[in-house]
DNA sequence: ACGCAACTGCGAATTAGTTGCAACTGGAAT
DNA sequence: ATTCCAGTTGCAACTAATTCGCAGTTGCGT
């Protein structure tokens, strides 16, 4: 039976030790949790939303505590912070391959996309600069045609 | 004489009005200021460095109505605001062509550059996905070489 | 010159995120 | 298994950035 319900817990919280561990974090069940979460989540939640997802599943964590967690789980990559335009800070894990975003100015929804050339060209522009890129931030605000 | 102060302070205050006027906003000594100081900056300050601006060419303007005023400049498109990673909410004029920025990681030096590829492919994603792109935010987080 | 909606300054209020502190807890060392 | 302590947590107080209410002003169409 693929749908074992507390096998799926069970190996979910392992995935997101695992993540932990070796990140070089303690694990803790507050920070357990807020993986697991991240990893469910294909949305991009911000900070209360998370905290909101955390209650509902049971998992007992502050809201401090969230945003103390998002900052380190950002500062060794496992998540990623945004700010579209018009909203504070949304969340993302990064365990996924690297994504730039398309924001449906009317709905609100966030569209993943990836596009090599573009990446590519980016570097370009740069290194003509004299710049290498670290990393990058691309954002397309439309509307469905 | 092509550097008359008095000359070049009042052709710019004209300006400024001109720009006001055609987007529909009503012209106040506190709105030509701050479309001036936004016009002579080529920097990305923030509300309150453009409030220390004001103050210091000595124009009168409270710091709300700083805030006020970028955001129905911001809604008329005369001015942008940007969320730099790390920052508060930083503005530029929007009266020289678009361009995208390259961050510079250990300075915070920004410097813009234009790429009409990575526009053009930017549509084509967007296309490709069924979106038209209405406005775009790209930036390069980099180190220099 | 008149009238009123748009604008302004002020300070209070709100929002989002951070921090001090005392209590708690992984997990390495014993 | 037990000890130990740096890392972590919850709570509440705090900060920074931005917005808002309101009463007084001002641009500008008529």
């Amino acid at each position: 039976m693929t749908s074992d319900g507390k096998q799926d817990q069970n190996t979910a919280a392992t995935r997101a030790s695992d993540i932990i561990a070796s990140n070089g974090l303690r694990i803790t069940n507050q920070r357990v949790a807020l993986v697991k979460v991240l990893l469910e989540s294909d949305d991009h939640p911000d900070a209360v939303e998370l905290h909101r997802r955390l209650r509902a599943s049971d998992a007992s964590i502050s809201l401090a505590t969230v945003y103390r967690n998002l900052a380190s789980l950002e500062s060794v990559g496992v998540a990623e912070r945004h700010y579209f335009e018009g909203h504070g800070a949304r969340y993302e894990s990064t365990i996924s391959e690297h994504h730039d975003h398309i924001i449906d100015l009317d709905s609100d929804e966030v569209i993943e996309f990836q596009s090599e050339e573009i990446e590519q060209l980016q570097q370009e522009v740069a290194k003509k600069l004299g710049y290498e890129v670290v990393h990058h931030r691309l954002e397309l605000y439309c509307r469905k045609l």
